[in-house]
DNA sequence: ATGGGTAGCGCG
DNA sequence: AAAGCGCGCTACCCAT
């Protein structure tokens, strides 16, 4: 049984602090209450008073501050603005936050430290605690919990911002490397399959709303519990056999770090632009929007006009009033009315141009403008969470909001980098992005040891112009740019065990070349193939898959009798040595980023997957520039290169992120 | 009202 | 026999 104390006086903490220095590792858990404001959702200089004598007839959307005329009964101007008011809800948010209770756990021992739960007996005040802890947070000891990461940044409030010394010990990120198809990684459920206990109640937030006693031991489980985890995972991870996976942990510690660095920092974005893009997009998709509307209410048989972002209305359109034949269907049998379904149905239909058009307007504006204003913080930051337990590959992913998802495309029906553009410097600083050159295709031609694919990354050759010369067994030199195009898309979808099909529809070309090129690729890199049936034999033997450096996928389908789900874990399976190494290369990389900028005035923003986003001072960008392409293209696996082809690295300065190309 | 499933689509 | 995989978000739709 634990020994476990609640800490009431500064003598108590002292010794508790004095104890804690003694272990090499510990946990530490904070109990916290949201302390948000509701970001103000304003338009840039509009008023919102009205000047007319309609102006009382009018109302004020309370999200925007515009006035609009009261009809239906609505509460908000725009569907924008109803979404943008939910989404603003107050969370839990480590960067505003209020500690109410801290506890901590280790070797033979738990305590817990109440300091603002409303509670009428006496408990230290945070700054007290924090104070006293200091010690402790700055020390060289690991810092354990499960989603460390969150702590961490709670606490950083009361040290001006510094964030506790790493080395750094999360739970989370220890148990989904050591099993990535646990579905639920939840403390409690971790807790049940590893240490055998199971909670007697989640609280969550809640824990500040309940009676003392049962709050504070709430606190002091979840320390406990994480530093029992973090024993038992930890433990596992040093058996025989392991030592890859214990190195990867380690990494993904130092991940963390950066991980912690980045959310602090923010990406910074023109918050003006943003504000006076909204209206501007707004009406073009209203435009577009009656545009589809009037072409089709002609013959619409409902009642209700009919709602363009329903699937359902508008197969009903297309299939059933207009009677086209429909050529697509989706996974669950229903009729497609996706972009490409739409594109063909635009030969027999105005209508499908029409709503083309809405659709793209619709999504540059709910996702990515209107969608992001509420996430944009008062210094004109938005803190995305970059997450490094739920790609099964091994990447990062990213949310609330997603920022690796942006629009990078030239479309025909507008200019997709808008949004990239509003990703800005700040006055006096400059932006540097740096992104590797086909580290897929490399880690491929590394993997698979193809000659051909070699002999192009080693020679430094444009292997897309070569594909093309293999293909139609041409000279490099007579490639023309539309064989060249159709190459490339060869080489991004049959590596991965794409088939014809994609190429045929990418390139638009016709169903029997596209079975010519696809055969012809195989043929002028046979080692591809032979290296994909090597991976699916290993994976129907052992079970499982793994990168360079040893991240497992366990892909238990690939023995399964139902074809559909066999082939999947297939393609996976031959995915993932290439996908998660690139991965793997990519956190080596952020890493090593982060520690060449350290004393520079230059800061990570962003990743996504195989790009890096700095945020500099203008006058650093000199020093900065070869410190970050040195960090990215040597990357190594114990004494050697990880590749036997050359990681290059693309970088290049600018204003905004759009403008770096 | 809230939650899960589905469709669709943005990126690498 | 059929043929990329990896994500997160918005919106709809139907259930409770």
């Amino acid at each position: 049984m634990l020994a476990t104390k609640t800490v009431r006086t500064t003598e108590d903490l002292k010794q508790v602090v004095e104890d804690y220095l003694d272990f090499d590792e510990f946990a530490f858990d904070v109990e916290t209450r949201t302390n948000r404001k509701v970001r103000g959702l304003a338009l840039a200089g509009e008023i919102p008073k009205g000047t007319s004598r309609d102006a009382e007839q009018m109302k004020i959307c309370p999200s925007c501050q515009r006035p609009f005329p009261p009809r239906h009964n609505r509460k908000f101007c725009t569907d924008e603005c109803r979404d943008a008011a939910g989404k603003d809800k107050p969370a839990l948010d480590p960067m505003t936050n209020v500690v109410w209770s801290i506890s901590l756990a280790g070797p033979g021992r738990s305590d817990v430290i109440p300091c603002g739960h409303p509670d009428p007996r006496p408990q230290l005040r945070p700054e007290q605690v924090f104070d006293a802890l200091e010690p402790l947070m700055f020390s060289d000891r690991r810092k354990v919990n499960q989603n460390v990461g969150f702590d961490l940044l709670s606490v950083s409030k009361y040290y001006d911002g510094e964030i506790p010394d790493p080395p750094y010990g999360d739970t989370l990120v220890a148990a989904f490397l050591l099993n990535e198809n646990l579905g639920v990684y939840k403390l409690g459920a971790l807790s049940k399959l590893y240490v055998g206990y199971i909670y007697a109640e989640k609280l969550g937030e809640e824990a500040y709303r309940v009676e003392f006693e049962r709050a504070i031991r709430y606190s002091l489980v979840d320390a406990k519990m994480a530093w029992l985890l973090w024993w038992k995972l930890t433990r596992k991870l040093s058996k025989r056999g392991l030592a890859k996976l214990r190195a990867l942990l380690d990494l993904e510690m130092e991940v963390l770090r950066v991980l912690i660095h980045m959310r602090q920092y923010g990406a910074y974005v023109d918050v003006e632009e943003f504000r006076r893009l909204r209206p501007e997009l707004e009406t073009r998709r209203t435009a577009a929007q009656r545009q589809a509307i009037a072409i089709i209410t002609d013959r619409w048989d409902r009642p209700d006009e009919i709602n363009l972002n329903s699937t359902q209305q508008l197969g009903h359109y297309f299939y059933d009033v207009l009677r086209i034949k429909c050529p697509k269907f989706t996974d669950k049998g229903a009729r497609s009315t996706d972009a490409q379904t739409l594109r063909y149905l635009a030969r027999r239909s105005p209508a499908a141009g029409a709503v083309l058009e809405y659709k793209d307007l619709q999504k540059l504006l709910s996702t990515y403008v209107a969608g992001y204003i509420p996430t944009i913080e008062d210094d004109n930051r938005i803190r995305a969470s970059f997450n490094q337990a739920i790609a099964r590959t091994g990447r990062l992913s990213c949310s609330t909001p997603n920022l690796q998802n942006i629009p990078a495309r030239y479309k025909d029906t507008f200019e997709a980098t808008m949004v990239r553009r509003l990703f800005v410097a700040p006055s006096g600083r400059k932006l540097i992005v740096a992104d590797y050159s086909q580290i897929e295709l490399r880690v491929l031609a590394h993997q698979c040891r193809d000659a051909k694919l070699m002999y192009a990354y080693t020679h430094d050759l444009d292997l897309h112009t070569q594909t093309a010369a293999l293909i139609w067994r041409i000279p490099q030199t007579e490639v023309t740019p539309a064989q060249r195009s159709i190459a490339k898309n060869c080489n991004f979808n049959f590596a991965f065990e794409g088939g014809p099909g994609r190429v045929e529809e990418m390139s638009g070309i016709s169903e029997s070349d596209a079975e010519a090129v696809y055969k012809a690729w195989h043929r002028a890199y046979p080692g591809v193939k032979r290296w994909a049936e090597k991976v699916k034999d290993f994976c129907r033997v052992q079970g499982f898959v793994e990168t360079l450096y040893g991240r497992k996928r366990r892909l238990k389908d690939v023995t399964s009798d139902v074809p559909k789900l066999r082939y999947y874990a297939e393609r996976q399976a031959v995915n993932h040595p290439i996908q998660g190494t690139a991965a793997d290369i990519a956190k080596l990389a952020i890493v090593a980023v982060h520690e060449a900028l350290r004393g520079l005035d230059a800061h990570l923003v962003l990743q996504i997957h195989d790009e890096f986003i700095i945020e500099c001072d203008e006058r650093v960008v000199p020093r900065a520039l070869p410190l970050v392409r040195e960090a990215m293209e040597d990357i190594r696996l114990g004494d050697r290169p990880v590749l036997d082809v050359p990681l290059v690295a693309n970088i290049s300065v600018g204003q905004n992120w759009a403008e770096c190309k």
